[in-house]
DNA sequence: ACATCAAATCTATAAATATCGATATGTAAT
DNA sequence: ATTACATATCGATATTTATAGATTTGATGT
């Protein structure tokens, strides 16, 4: 686990948000057509859609927070899915009370 | 509170191992001669000298976190000496552990 | 094979960050 | 007032980040 990467991950207002929209996403996402529930996550474009930004740059942001194993893809058809590492953020949070 | 300013405070290996130090400074500091004990937290030059970086980058480290509320300023004489905040660090634990 | 669509990657630019040396400021001692 | 010292600020440059549009890749359906 990289502290720092992931404290990078997490000083940019749009990935803050997806983090936790990600907590939630029958809240903050309407239905997939091609899965049933979130059980892997949300995919790209729903993401995208709700941050406002561009296709790029979403994806690039996601491939980050994957990277810092704050979340974890799983592709499927066409589609890739996006969802919290619960077990990493378990940690770094851990980690952090003890640092800190 | 800005979480993402304390975030982005937070990304940077010098200013995370600045604020570990400070939670020891007995340990991590020789004793300061014109102060007896770290009451007020640790003089500029301490740290400087730890870290291994310039003075200037130093300071305009030390002043990026007390903007962002993580530690407290106090000048004494000549020195300016720092010291965490730990009521900001305790109320940044708990939003972090909310939002995610 | 071809068209289509989602997502990833590439290319590019503007803005922010990291870091330093040099200079300025504030305080204390002479 | 002058000197000396600690810290802050300024100016500069290299690196990284933010972000987008264009292109490519991978998968599906025709």
């Amino acid at each position: 686990m990289d502290i720092i990467k992931i404290n990078a991950s997490l000083a940019n207002a749009a990935r803050y948000d997806i983090l936790r929209w990600l907590k939630d996403p029958e809240k903050n996402f309407p239905p997939h057509k091609e899965v049933s529930g979130f059980g892997d996550g949300v995919c790209v474009s729903f993401i995208k859609d709700k941050s406002g930004l561009s296709q790029s740059t979403i994806s690039h942001y996601l491939n980050m927070m994957e990277n810092a194993q704050l979340v974890i893809a799983t592709r499927i058809g066409k589609w890739t899915y996006y969802k919290r590492n619960e077990a990493m953020l378990a940690a770094y949070f851990k980690a952090l009370q003890k640092d800190i």
